[in-house]
Formats: structure tokens, sequence, C-alpha cells
DNA sequence: CCTACCGATCGGTAGG
DNA sequence: CCTACCGATCGGTAGG
């Protein structure tokens, strides 16, 4: 875990977690440079602006929901079962960095143009296949739910709310909440009661 | 609905809607000045400081969901006629001004000391009773939930992320959002299936 | 509500 | 990676 970082990616990490404590705006390059511990005249040897480093870590975190999501879609099964996975998925790429999960959710309105577009369509092919998941637990009878797009809705609020109150030492690891979380959610939306099957987990206390 | 806004207010709601779209820290008092046709140094007449307007904000809105959640309460009924009438409450206030309340959810860190402290236990004690009443609901069986805590979490996860989607002209109106909600979270809570009784509405296109 | 202005700080560059 | 510095802009004040 505790691997050699280049200068770059030293940057990086230290911009994201004062993205996510102060915001993209509040937080200045002196700020940077102060924690990196050099001058911030320093940094634009490394990256051509402040914008760029929201720019990569935005594009990243993109990039790990949709491989993530991609590998569990590669696994067939009912929508239920999919639709778990792909929560499992999420959570997991959620919690894996949670300061750069904040800024993807957060702060991506600072990006300018052409990326502030480019985010918002890749944010909304990637609603959009959970969106299918949903409509296709719909039409066979796996899912009652009134509206489609609310339920997906739902099952995003719950999801982007996690980096809120997730601490990585809490009681519950990501695969618990990824369990709790489609419990919570699929009891709601499911039809017929496999509600046993959904097995809700009860807390391990790691520390 | 037209009422005459005092100098103040209109500073304030303009301001409000500059913190909810650029955030409070990317709005300078240049450019509050400039959506309200008058000179930067003018704003100060009327407001001691740019911090004091989110200030404001801030607590007025705490104090809406409190006296929202007072009148909910004020009216007995089982856990979760409660929780209904609770979140009902909360989608109120949270759609009467989408504005005021991005701003109450996102842009309170930028609060200074004492405030911030303050706005924090205000919110600490208003999750609080929400608690209480799914603490009640599980100990008298009619909730059915592994952990009170994360009930609690995602209760608010849905209710807090409607204002990113909300549209006053949408084809939900609050009445409607708050049942379809309490319909999806409570078939999730409840251990008896009344989910007849919570009926989930379907769409009327008002535009 | 305006003009005139303050000191501080901003993101970023030049040149080494 | 640093020193030295740039023009622009920041929140806010004085005085009318």
């Amino acid at each position: 875990m505790e691997a050699v970082l280049s200068r770059k990616e030293q940057i990086e990490r230290t911009a994201t977690a004062l993205f996510k404590t102060k915001g993209f705006s509040a937080t200045s390059m002196r700020d940077l440079a102060n924690a990196l511990g050099i001058e911030a005249a320093s940094i634009y040897s490394h990256i051509k602006s402040k914008e760029e480093i929201l720019q990569r870590v935005c594009f990243r975190m993109a990039q790990e929901f949709f491989d993530a999501l991609d590998t569990a879609e590669s696994i067939n099964g009912t929508a239920t079962e999919r639709l778990q996975r792909a929560i499992a998925a999420h959570v997991q790429v959620l919690t894996k960095n949670t300061a750069a999960s904040a800024v993807f959710l957060h702060e991506w309105r600072h990006l300018s143009e052409p990326y502030l577009t480019e985010y918002l369509s890749l944010r909304d092919r990637y609603e959009g296949r959970f969106r299918e998941v949903i409509r296709e637990g719909i039409s066979n009878g796996e899912f009652s739910v009134p509206d489609e797009k609310f339920a997906t809705l739902m099952i995003f609020s719950g999801l982007n709310w996690i980096h809120t109150w997730y601490k990585p030492d809490g009681k519950m690891n990501p695969e618990e909440i990824a369990e709790n979380l489609s419990a919570m959610l699929l009891t709601g939306l499911n039809n017929t009661q496999h509600n046993t099957s959904v097995n809700p987990i009860h807390l391990n206390t790691p520390n």
C-alpha cells in the first residue's frame, strides 16, 4: 500500500485531500505548496495548472467507476444479482479513495469547458447503465417500482452519500456496506420476498 | 408569492443562487454586486461580510427544518406514520427553496468558528430525532433493520439528494416525492407488508 | 449607494 | 526546485 509516489502523484494526492476539505476554489496553490513543503512556483514544473489537477482526479475516478462496472456486468445473472454486483463495485471504488470520490462528486462544477460537458456526459452514461438494469428488472417482474428514474435516483443517493460518513476503520467494511445497501434498496424494490437471500450483515468490529 | 423584498433579502437571495451555482468561495462580492446591478462596496451598507450571508442562510434553513419537524412530530401515530410525516416535512422544506437547501447542505464548511461547531451540533440533533423514531420502530417491531444508524443514513441520503434533481415544474410535486421516497424506504424497512397502505403515487403531469 | 482606494492574496511565469 | 516577480482580483473600508 505504501508505494513510492512520483512527485506528480504526490501533488495530486495532497491536492485531492485539500480539495475535499476546503473545496477547490478555497484551496490555493500556496496551501498546496505548504502541505508539500515546497514553494508554490515549484508545483508548476509538474503540472500545468490548478485545474489540471481537478481534471485528472475527476476523469481518473470516472474511469475507475466504469472499469468496476464493466467487470461487474461481465457476469450474467438476474437483474437483482446484477444490480447487487453493480452496487458492490461502486461502493468498492468509492471507499477505496474517499477523498478522490468527494472531489469527483462535489468539485466537478469547477471544471471548465469542454471538460465540464464531457464529465456530465460520462455521468449520464454511467447512470444510464444502472437505469438499464432496473428497467430489465421491472419488465421481467423482479422489481416493482412506480418510476424507474426515481428508483435510479434513490440508488445513487444512497451510493453517493457514503463518502460523507464512511471511515476506513469503522465497523462496516466496503463489502458489508454494499450488502446492507443492497438489502435496504432491494427489499424496497423486490416484488417477491427473497429477503433471506439478500442477507444484511451484522457488525464485526475489526478494531 | 412575489412579495416585495427588502434590499437585504434581495442580496441574500441573489447570493444564495450564486453560492449554489459557483460555490461560496468562487463567488466574489463583485459577482454578487454585478448580479444586483450595484457596486461591490454598496453591499456593505446592508451586510457586514460575505460570510454573514452564508451564516444567515445556513441557520435560517436549520430553523425551517426544525420547525417543520416539530409540526410533524406534534401528531401522534405509529413509528411508520411519524417517519412518513417527518420525511414529508423535510421534503417540503427542501423543495420550497432548492438554492438555500443546496447552500445549507454543501457550503456550510466555509462557516468559521463558532458557527461551524454550532451548525454541526444542530445537524446532529436533527438527525438524532429521525434516529429516535427509527429506534422506536425497531423496538416495537414495526421496522426490521440490521443497524439503526445505517437506516438513518440511508434516509438522509435519499432526502438530501433531492435538490440535485428536483425541478419545480417536473412531473412529481413535493407531496408525491415524499410518498415515493417513503414507499421506497419503508418497504425496505417494514417487517410486515402494509405495502398497499404506503401507496406509491403515479405521475400526473402539470405542464 | 457611489468613488476611490487599501493590503493581501490569487494563479501563474521568467529565468536560473 | 528556488527567487523574484507579474497583473488581476480578492474582501472590505473611508468618506461622502
